[in-house]
DNA sequence: TAAAATGTATACCGTTCTGTATACTATATT
DNA sequence: AATATAGTATACAGAACGGTATACATTTTA
């Protein structure tokens, strides 16, 4: 892959964080990577089809960087899902967290139609069978509900911590979380 | 008050929950309002004004809404706090329900610096402390850390309401709210 | 060395945006 | 009847938007 559109891709995405979507545009982009639109508009077919590639490179960052971290501890499947809310404060506590993409980009873009809040939507649900993936591993009764439950917390913490940074709000998630897992390890018991 | 100013308002509460604020135009409110920019702009001296009338106004039919809920039924406090959210999974599934402005705004006006960004940052720590005073009554030891845990779980489940609607997010966001609330008040006792 | 690919610089197109100026109409009020 | 008030209709200014066209410079490849 190219430099530049790495670069450019860079550039959204904390722009996109810090000044919202539909408030950056293109022109703000290509001035602050250094390069020009017709650069851009050669790796990107539109601000879209950016937007969108955006978002899932994101995600797929998080992801793996979810994945390894649960890989390089414990394997008991009950730790690792006592585990996740940890590794999740790490993250939202180290200086590089600005977000979570799909939850602004379904906010800019309630259409249901739109093919941005597709991938918000279709990201959001995949983070949760994710968590509920993790739910059943750990023989939990009603992984899927845990799993819901587990992800509202998730996004309702990064939701406050977007709107003001420190305000411990992931921390009380945390602790939430642990309750609601140990009921629901209890109930199955 | 003047119908139009009304009507203005209640118009661009729609438009901004179904368009998103930045994608709907001063044009399309007086279209879909039936008047001109010329009476918008004698009512509002900008956008932004308005943008922040439709948040106020919002916030303060809710908490209205609920008020007058929780001074209808049991004046127990502890009753009341089990009860908040019966009344929000009421409102949420409403057929009225369109979202909850302060959460959009903050997503669309990242800048902490923007006065809609400030006003959404306060309105949801208003609410915040509204059920942090109903945990404090109801003789909650950690009243603040409940509330905190339990406006996660409010503005997770209406943000993934919003991703998809009838997704369940508001049963499950109740159930683990009696877990949290039940849990707290045991550690008081 | 020739050609192909990559990127820059810059001007521009058409549209949409917020906000204003101007002129006109209907309705109350005094 | 005279006058203020509320609203309409419409045109437009000035800027920003996404996206394209053209011409040029640099580097890679064959």
């Amino acid at each position: 892959m190219s430099d530049l559109k790495d670069k450019i891709l860079l550039v959204a995405t904390d722009l996109f964080h810090t000044r919202g979507i539909n408030s950056t545009g293109v022109d703000t982009i290509v001035a602050v990577a250094g390069t020009t639109k017709m650069t851009l508009y050669k790796y990107f077919t539109s601000k879209e089809q950016l937007i969108l590639e955006v978002l899932q490179k994101s995600q797929q960052d998080f992801q793996s960087w979810i994945d390894e971290k649960l890989n390089s501890g414990s394997k008991k499947p009950s730790d690792k899902i006592q585990k996740l809310f940890d590794y999740i404060e790490e993250w939202v506590n180290s200086p590089a967290f600005i977000g979570v993409g799909f939850i602004k980009a379904s906010a800019e873009f309630p259409n249901e139609e739109n093919p941005i809040h597709q991938l918000s939507s279709q990201q959001s649900r995949e983070f949760r069978q994710f968590i509920g993936k993790l739910a059943n591993q750990a023989d939990i009764k009603d992984a899927d509900g845990l799993a819901l439950q587990l992800s509202l917390l998730f996004e309702g913490a990064v939701q406050a911590e977007q709107m003001k940074r420190g305000s411990g709000a992931i921390k009380y998630a945390k602790k939430a979380a642990k309750i609601l897992i140990d009921g629901a390890a209890k109930a199955s018991a």
